[in-house]
RNA sequence: CGGAGCGUAGCUCAGCCUGGUAGAGCACUUGCUUUGGGAGCAAGACGUCGCAGGUUCAAAUCCUGUCGCUCCGACCA
């Protein structure tokens, strides 16, 4: 390609609208384009690295073993309601309507049109197992988009749906898949982790989902140095916490004190009273399906609201409003307690089991009560580990203490279980003739959010470092001249055509421009090797062969091209 | 949906407080010079100041409404 056919809008300034470094780097080096919040035109240049994307995702899906099919972006809302998404997941839909009127439903994931599929078309054991991939435009009313690619409302994933008969193949498909994400990553250049995961409103048994991290990412990682332990923190566990008080506390029997003005934990914690948090039961009042739930955590703990989601078996739930809880306890917040309450369900978190000498609020204003013993004083329906982890504590793995960082998830892949092929009739006969439903797997890449995350981690301050794989162009030629009688600008055509004619992403920058241009615009696009030909080298018969990010070394004019076809394999 | 900020040339922004002929830098066009890290000079083109009302002799500027964008939060396979 020769730069002056070639579109590639480069900014000097930084567009107003983006804020992290990738978001900005794909407008300055004119990757994207934005149409509204959200929605983005891939220019030139960002097509051909999705598509180099794209094409190692298919190379990997097809090596595990998946077939690839293209499902529509439009569905109908029947499958939904079979599925019994039409309610839980509405939030998210794109609805149009035809002529008619009908409703239809811009699809924001395909598991309920797979499934129909295969509902259809395998009815005997013989004909699994079965992994079918596609790569599509998936359509999702995000509250806020935001980062540019990101999260927009518009965005192409790749997603996989294996079938299995048992639950064992389930599992080596599952295996499989994480195995080819770990590949697609490494591809691509970009260090992802998988991390343990919450399988949210997807249902379904288990997930790990692929993680970069990164500063700008929307997910909280927690994870041991050891390399032991990694999940998301929705999800993440601790080693458990040695239950507070002594034998000796245990004895005593619980005492109403006065503790006028207190209505929070730190208030409790300070003198004259000298509570510590950890010796405190948190008391939350929580409207489930509107129904009154008490949730309680030590003092010092919070609340994870997906793991409540899992412990519950819903997620529809908030906080109560201050009425519902004044009706529920005769209490207002900051003196609440669950003492001697028996008609509302209770759900503790694990670290209050077998706790004495512990302190709460005794449901009247200006008092609380001491001396409490969860096992004996209070009447835990639902013991469960409801708390977000944070960091130091220790490992569940190893002991050590556990690290937070933050990070962006690029691929998730779910063990899903029965729930969809029961809903929609995904069912075969086994060997002994009786009907079954398929164990179904789900496995999504964002391949949009790839391409921007490797933007993320792989920049400088001139800009993007793009890998080898997936560059838009991975050589970039940089004659200092544009005479075309010159020796530089000869050299240049010469070495281009023998280029291209070995196959390289050759782009040959022609513009009749300075060379701080030139250089400025190769480094912000970040081809990873650029050749520099100038009068002043080529006069000693040399010419510049450099690596974007690294070393720049001198090679003989007429062993350029071998010299950069060794980078390039080096590279790879 | 709550909170905050911003909408002026293709881009980055000034002007607004204190109403009075629409500005700068970059980019663009033409010419000359320049050519190893975002060149110089000269000439030129580019705007219903987001939109709609209102106040006023007069509105980019003041008031009201509205739309859009960005950020934070809630939310999110």
């Amino acid at each position: 390609m020769r730069w002056t056919h070639a579109f590639l809008p480069t900014l000097r300034e930084t567009p107003a609208e983006a804020e992290i470094i990738s978001h900005k780097l794909l407008l300055r080096a004119g990757i994207v384009r934005k149409l509204t919040g959200g929605l983005y035109t891939f220019l030139p240049a960002g097509v051909r690295v999705l598509r180099k994307i794209e094409t190692i995702v298919r190379e990997e899906m097809n090596r595990a073993g998946a077939l690839e099919v293209l499902m529509p972006a439009l569905q109908p809302p029947e499958i939904w309601q079979k599925s019994g998404r039409y309610e839980t997941a509405s939030d998210v839909f794109f609805r149009v309507k035809d002529r008619a009127r009908k409703e239809w439903i811009l699809g924001p994931t395909h598991e309920e049109v797979i499934t129909t599929l295969v509902a259809d078309e395998l009815n005997s054991y013989r004909q699994f197992p079965r992994n079918f991939y596609q790569i599509q435009t998936k359509f999702r009313d995000e509250i806020r988009p935001r980062f540019g690619l990101m999260r927009a409302k518009e965005f192409i994933m790749k997603d996989a749906y294996s079938f299995d008969c048992t639950d064992e193949a389930a599992q080596s498909s599952y295996q499989k898949m994480y195995d080819a994400y770990t590949r697609i990553f490494k591809r691509c250049g970009l260090k992802a982790v998988p991390v343990e995961a919450d399988t949210g409103v997807m249902g379904g048994k288990f997930s790990h989902e692929f993680m970069v991290p990164a500063e700008s990412g929307e997910n909280e990682v927690i994870y041991c140095e050891s390399g032991g332990y990694a999940a998301n923190v929705e999800k993440a566990t601790c080693k458990p916490f040695e239950p507070v008080g002594t034998d000796a506390e245990a004895a005593l029997e619980v005492e109403k004190f006065a503790t006028p003005g207190v209505t929070t934990i730190e208030d409790l914690a300070r003198e004259p009273y000298g509570v510590a948090a950890q010796r405190q039961v948190k008391t939350l009042v929580y409207s489930v399906e509107s129904k009154i739930v008490l949730i309680l955590l030590r003092g010092d703990h919070s609340l994870n609201e997906a793991k409540l989601t899992g412990a519950l078996g819903t997620a529809k739930f908030r906080p109560a409003t201050g009425e519902e809880i004044f009706e529920a306890l005769k209490a207002h917040p900051g003196s609440l307690g669950a003492v001697g309450v028996s008609h509302l369900p209770v759900y503790a978190d694990l670290a209050l089991r077998n706790c004495r000498g512990m302190t709460t609020g005794a449901n009247e204003e200006g008092y609380h009560l001491r001396h409490v013993v969860t096992a004996r004083d209070l009447i835990v329906g639902h013991w469960v580990d409801l708390r977000t982890v944070k960091a130091g504590d220790l490992c569940p793995v190893t002991g050590e203490p556990l690290k937070v960082r933050r990070a962006i998830e690029v691929g998730h892949v779910f063990k899903l279980g029965t729930k969809y092929s029961l809903a929609l009739d995904a069912l075969f006969l086994d060997e002994s003739g009786k009907q079954q439903p398929a164990v179904m797997g789900c496995y999504g890449i964002g391949i949009t959010r790839t391409l921007q995350a490797v933007i993320e981690q792989r920049h400088d301050a001139d800009g993007i470092l793009w890998p080898v794989s997936i560059a838009p162009y991975t050589v970039c030629i940089t004659p200092l001249s544009m005479d075309a009688a010159s020796a530089v600008c000869q050299l240049a055509e010469k070495i281009y055509a023998d280029l291209l004619g070995r196959g390289v992403d050759v782009i040959l920058d022609d513009r009749n421009d300075r060379p701080g241009v030139k250089f400025k615009d190769a480094d912000l696009i970040g081809f990873p090797v650029r050749i520099g030909i100038g009068e002043k080298s080529l006069a000693k018969g040399e010419v510049e062969v450099k690596q974007r990010g690294g070393a720049m070394t001198l090679v003989k004019a007429e062993n350029a091209v071998s010299a950069v076809l060794e980078l390039l394999s080096a590279c790879e």
